[in-house]
DNA sequence: ACAATCGGTTACCCAATTGTGACGAGCGCG
DNA sequence: CGCGCTCGTCACAATTGGGTAACCGATTGT
């Protein structure tokens, strides 16, 4: 959780290994590949947290792997090249690129832009165990927990808490709950699903549901639950 | 509100005149500052949602801006030079920047690297907490607090409020405060709208309705929040 | 086969919110 | 000073939005 997953590909064993060694000793956990389609299938494997992405590429080049990996998955690319060109470097970025690094560079520079993105791309993986107050949650086993009791959830109803219990603190509109819930980004009756599952849920939890604690409604906002 | 507002910084007005004009063809709201310590205003004042900013700067240095904005904010940074040492590109990041860009560049590349660092910022726009005074704006939680009691506002009366907030010291016309607090460009009863729902405000919030402190007139202009 | 569970959909309820309009007070200009 | 404009005040009615719970088809377990 705390430790993010980078994959690194590039065609030249030795540059990886160089990159490899530079992000390991920042505490990284490194996947490697050497050519397009072994990073394709890396990123299906391994759901790195972001790639390293030389554009120079047997087999499938580093644009259209970026060009995919944006396709499907918001994971950061950082685009590595020994060319200059602009174009080049505006090109990788339209494909929707994070980032991009000429070579030579130093590993430290690739370090703290790795840090960076990262920064900016919040946690990255859900953290396996979560406590707000006495809720506990095991992200793991889909198991929650509220004072030690076991709760009896549904797995939508698990997520739906989950998420909420992520984000404790903020308010989430119904859409945000549908799609981290759900993993829907629009369904019609969408709105009337969050609402009957949080009913659902606060049935489930609240130790007095017409006065919740832990699910709170923000009229025309969406629901939180309260950090402690 | 889904317009992000960029500082840009740069002591050559000319550079100003070109970045800012490409972003804000691209529909970004632009605010200007000429040397650090204008950065550092301009930061507080308008809180922009990233910070375009030259390293060599009078008055106060572009590191020395990122350093303190860094130490104080979350916005991120895109640090300029015309300098290609791989120190200051290691210096800047480690202070935190979120990215560098060399001069010259395209200002095709700048503006994809924008998207690119707000895209990765989530939201972008919403700052968290918002301080006037004694009166406390929590824009994730939509909540507020008066001197550290909690206010029960409406959705609109918060966002009136916020809008005022983010704004201190500035008059908002009613159509300005329309189109940040109801997200609408034009309305036929808006004028009125406004008016009530600023009377309905200031009995929530001022001590004395009738001797306004927080929420001012400014005839035939609009309502402003003195800053403080 | 039957029962239980799940979950999307729908209908209903009701408190809160909000837009609207009317009226009077205050302001500023000629 | 008179007058027109602007703003504050407040009541009313309509709408909104969230809670509740039943229905029913699909799926799963025994």
């Amino acid at each position: 959780m705390d430790k993010a997953r980078i994959l690194v590909v590039d065609d030249e064993p030795q540059m990886v290994d160089i990159i490899a060694f530079a992000l390991e000793t920042e505490g990284f956990e490194i996947v490697t590949a050497y050519d397009g389609q072994q990073a394709l299938d890396s990123v299906a494997r391994h759901l790195p947290d972001l790639i390293v992405l030389d554009v120079m590429l047997p087999k499938v080049d580093g644009f259209e792997v970026c060009r995919r990996v944006r396709e499907s998955t918001t994971i950061p690319v950082i685009l590595l090249t020994a060319k200059k060109e602009d174009e080049d470097i505006i090109q990788g970025l339209e494909l929707g690129a994070d980032d991009y690094v000429t070579k030579p560079f130093k590993p430290r520079e690739l370090v703290l832009r790795v840090r960076a993105i990262l920064r900016r791309s919040g946690v990255g993986k859900m953290q396996t165990i979560v406590h707000v107050g006495d809720l506990q949650l095991d992200n793991l086993r889909y198991q929650a927990t509220l004072a030690g009791a076991p709760l009896d959830l549904t797995v939508h109803e698990f997520r739906l808490l989950a998420c909420l219990a992520a984000n404790a603190g903020r308010v989430l509109s119904w859409q945000a709950l549908l799609k981290h819930a759900w993993d829907v980004e629009s369904w019609e009756g969408g709105k009337e699903m969050i609402k009957t599952a949080i009913y659902r849920l606060r049935q489930k939890i609240e130790p007095d549901p017409d006065a919740p604690r832990y699910i709170l409604t923000v009229r025309s906002v969406g629901y939180t639950m309260p950090a402690r």
